[in-house]
DNA sequence: ACACTACTTGGCTATTTTGCCAAGTGTCCA
DNA sequence: TGGACACTTGGCAAAATAGCCAAGTAGTGT
């Protein structure tokens, strides 16, 4: 890798912490406000210490900021603005689920 | 994963195929013009099999489409706005870079 | 027909990622 | 003080990903 540069690298991290379908869940989820881990883990539905990994990877690419409240720790995003190119994103899934049909046919 | 649906998985997958710095680097390069493929080795620097399946990651995403035309293949973008949220993308790599600052402070 | 360029695909190993269980830390409440 | 929550961390096995070499396909020029 010659050409890539560190800024290409380090957008490419932050897009790797978002691919993955739990975090990402838990990030449009976040989007909607703050939430404790155990809420999130009931979302998820998956081992409490896989959600806490997961949102360990969301904290190290600077996705989310955690917040412990008493007992409980509260995650929020940092950047909201990230879950925006989700319309875009759609574009893609949507003509994707096109070319799929078309294919069908 | 219970409450994880199909639509955050179909995104999901679209940001794992941009979520490598060789991709992802390919893609910003496809924003500008449509490249064949030993543009893109060129740029990128590895071997030409290593191009060739990363882009046919993004091709099974549907983040690009191919053209054969004479013995070479030209590659474009389907949807250059996946590109757009870069500039958040930017703001999270900025903050990650100033909180890093502020440790070594 | 033959070599040459421009790829793609198969196959392999090394590395990374994922998700579970078990164990540890910190807080609250009785 | 002791026990129940709400997490995080360590460790491990299974699965996915990355990148190289080698081999195959397809056009191009001679």
């Amino acid at each position: 890798m010659t050409a890539i540069n560190s800024r290409t690298e380090a957008r490419a991290d932050i897009l790797k912490a978002m691919a993955h379908p739990a975090r990402l869940f838990m990030m449009e989820e976040l989007a909607r406000g703050e939430r404790c881990v155990c809420e999130l883990r009931e979302l998820v539905g998956t081992d409490l210490s896989t959600v806490s990994k997961h949102l360990t990877v969301l904290r190290n690419a600077g996705l989310v900021v955690m917040e412990k409240r008493g007992a409980q720790v509260f995650y929020r995003l940092t950047t909201p603005c990230v879950l925006k190119f989700v319309d875009c994103i759609d574009a893609v899934v949507r003509s994707n689920a096109e070319r799929h049909l078309a294919l069908v046919r």
